[in-house]
DNA sequence: TGAGAATACGAGCGATCACTCGCATTCACT
DNA sequence: AGTGAATGCGAGTGATCGCTCGTATTCTCA
């Protein structure tokens, strides 16, 4: 079993112009990773394009592995903010608006940052941090199924957890899937009724 | 705008001798994807274990990539007729059995061979070969929106394309991610479940 | 202001990898 | 048996990459 090299930093920056380049390094990698490809975001050349020579990279980063998790961790905790915010916005709203406003949520999350988040999407594999969205999904599912469970009354008689793995899995592959791979049916008033069509699918299936 | 490496056999392989050379190649390729991973598939390593030399292989395939193409194109021709016959068988059935009969074969065709479909899944957007999976899908969403159509009076009215999309992006992440990622959902009478809470999910919300 | 700590530098090391090329072996056909 | 084509071989090449280390610069604080 091969030990997963750690991607905490191997110093923490304690001066400002340290933290600045930390800074610019994660910045610089998220920039190659979208505008050059996974490929090209070598060490030197994150290095040469943050200004910043590999040494010093390396002071804070342990390996490459660690600078690219950081980009991920970065994304991650933006989206995962977004979906805590929204379904604590709608805790109180009877099903349909709720799971309208999560469906547009859900898109307005995917297009956050869509070129980023296609990349890390595709190469978040090679990148061995797999289990980080595990986690995430795991959190939402529970939340989700949080707010099944307070709305009960709504719900016909269903295994809560099984519920909010469909209504999850669905409604992240819609949106991912329209954002990423069909741009077209995002065009305003086609949104609005793949909002209106995902939205049917999750309310009729749970009623 | 790169060249894409082209990936035709460099040669035509005609006699019985080399025809076996490059099925012990491809062979070879899906089992260190498995096995070993996609980082450890060098075209050393893939030589060595077929027991060919690297300078035959490069006699068959023009480059590394066009190994790994050779082994989704298998794979996916595989899965797209399992999809092609279980529309067929499906055509003249009412929708909700159709739905649950197209919902089971999912399940089995992630199941044909499950870790080459998770390692081509998940490390396919570095291969460049994403585009085959796009024709894939199309032609997924094509026929089942052709069922769709012969079963109109089953239906709302509803926009059969969008409908299509819907439903079968759907199925799939349900499928895909309960295969890949949550097994425990599968285990026969839990199976059961997921494939009649799909169901429902999806003739629920075409009628 | 001086000394030691923190930060920054970048040439270069060692390893890996895709791929080539000159030559050896085996096949098809006469 | 003989010949040319097809197939097979694998050491070696050049390029890339992650990462180190000895040194130079800048900061902190007494």
């Amino acid at each position: 079993m091969p030990r997963r090299p750690l991607t905490n930093p191997r110093k923490y920056a304690t001066q400002e112009r340290s933290r600045a380049t930390v800074d610019t390094l994660i910045e610089a990698t998220a920039r190659i990773l979208v505008r050059e490809g996974f490929d090209k975001a070598s060490t030197n050349r994150i290095a040469e394009k943050a200004g910043v020579s590999v040494g010093s990279l390396y002071q804070y980063f342990p390996c490459k592995e660690a600078l690219v998790a950081a980009v991920i961790d970065r994304h991650q905790q933006q989206l995962m903010q977004i979906v805590r915010d929204a379904l604590a916005d709608v805790a109180a709203l009877p099903m349909e608006q709720a799971v309208r406003r999560l469906v547009t949520v859900a898109i307005e999350a995917h297009r956050v940052d869509p070129k980023l988040h296609r990349v890390l999407a595709e190469q978040l594999p090679r990148t061995g941090r797999l289990e980080n969205v595990e986690v995430f999904n795991r959190e939402t599912y529970a939340l989700f199924r949080a707010y099944l469970e307070a709305h009960r009354d709504e719900l016909r008689a269903v295994d809560l957890d099984l519920a909010a793995f469909v209504c999850v899995t669905s409604i992240e592959a819609l949106t991912h899937t329209a954002v990423l791979h069909h741009p077209e049916v995002l065009s305003d008033e086609a949104k609005d009724t793949l909002v209106e069509e995902a939205t049917r699918l999750v309310v009729r299936y749970l009623s």
